[in-house]
DNA sequence: ATTGGATATGGACATTTGTCCGCTTGTGAC
DNA sequence: GTCACAAGCGGACAAATGTCCATATCCAAT
């Protein structure tokens, strides 16, 4: 057992107003995984009409989205539905997808904390690292695969985008890191094979796959639930 | 050794008009890859006035590109330069995504012929397929550094596309799947291993984090020549 | 050489995306 | 309560992307 121990909790949500929820504190023992829930001094709290604003124009988009699809929606679209001006919906999101993120950012927060709930009661039942790491990723493709459209809205900007990855990707890349660390740490993994390993690598490799881009091409050419077979290499 | 021998050969470009070169059509003797190069009957041929503006297109759109930066680029600067109507541009190229690609494409075509030549030389020198596998990797590894801008512009938009991968990324799919079938044909990976492999999706997964958008965060984040250790494993 | 019709051209136009800036409003200090 | 001002607002405006179509051009058949 490592001397370090951290708390799994769901990574805070974009705008750093909201008061930090602690909604998924269970005591657990395992490490699993820290985010940096950087509430910087610099930033300034958010106004609460801006706040407003913001929760009606996810509200409207995710309903507009539903309705006529992710791609057949515009920004001008939202902007009217939500009652706001362009200027003002821009403010907040600088392009369509980082309101996607934003969006799917939210509808992430369930699946996070299940995520969390079920790694844990696994670790207390003593089950291997590596089973774990297997079932995360399983759970991974059925989420991606249920929300594709607002995934592949979301990556596609990103590009332009001179940030990193953005939060739930950073959330799932330390995850996966914490899992395989664990398993190296608990010699689940030959020693000879862990030697060499480079972990946070590793971990990167294992989600490219199921980055939007190469998810969409991957299930509309191969069969699908054939991924887990990676968990298994 | 199999029965099907395939024919290495550089996959032809996107249109289809130039006579089919046939300048790789080296003697080999391993299978590697085979690409359909469908002419498919309906596709009429281009007009010659036509192929004259796609290779101007072509050669103003990378100088521009290279002067400048791909970003800083638009449709509009590209036609104006090329003097020829945004019509035509739009005609010929969909969006930066798809000009972005024909250029890699031709740029692609010394790389690609290079590496058959190289495969083909390893081949005839008795080396083991992984290792050509590895070596394979590492180059594109390196090619892909090297023309990341491109690479990227390229990839913007290709979600909105309805088309499965373009050709040069169907070539490297198809090139390590090869190479990977080759190694199992050959018995240089264990049997336990290989009767559970299954063989195209592991192919994806190789390359999945050689995709631009991922290679771009692996590495901003990370080393880079560690991408070696991936053909390790 | 002529001609018929398929193909290509260019630029006006429509749509979408993103920016700017003068006006309004919430909030904390007094 | 009211005042000052930082923060927010919205719509006009600018820029980029993508479409359309009247006209010009090529080319194959005669």
């Amino acid at each position: 057992m490592d001397k370090v121990t951290f708390m799994a909790t769901r990574h805070e949500t974009s705008h750093n107003t909201v008061p930090l929820i602690q909604e998924s504190a269970i005591p657990i023992s395992e490490p699993l995984v820290v985010l940096n829930n950087d509430q910087s001094p610099a930033e300034r709290t958010e106004r609460s009409d801006a706040a407003a604003n913001r929760k009606r124009i996810l509200k409207v988009a995710e309903k507009l989205f539903a309705k006529n699809g992710v791609a057949n929606i515009n920004m001008a679209d939202i902007a009217k539905a939500a009652g706001v001006g362009q200027g003002t919906l821009y403010r907040r999101f600088a392009n369509k997808s980082e309101l996607s993120l934003a969006l799917m950012d939210s509808q992430m927060a369930d699946f996070q904390n299940s995520v969390i709930a079920q790694l844990n009661q696994m670790t207390q039942a003593r089950q291997p690292k590596l089973q774990q790491l297997e079932w995360f990723l399983d759970a991974l493709v059925h989420f991606n695969a249920l929300h594709m459209p607002l995934l592949c809205a979301a990556q596609r900007d990103m590009a332009a985008m001179p940030a990193g990855r953005p939060a739930p990707w950073i959330w799932q890349q330390m995850t996966v890191r914490g899992l395989i660390q664990s398993a190296v740490a608990v010699g689940e993994v030959r020693a000879s094979a862990s030697a060499e390993l480079d972990v946070p690598l590793f971990a990167d490799f294992l989600l490219a796959p199921l980055h939007p881009e190469n998810f969409r091409l991957s299930r509309d050419v191969d069969g699908y639930d054939l991924t887990r077979l990676s968990a298994g290499l």
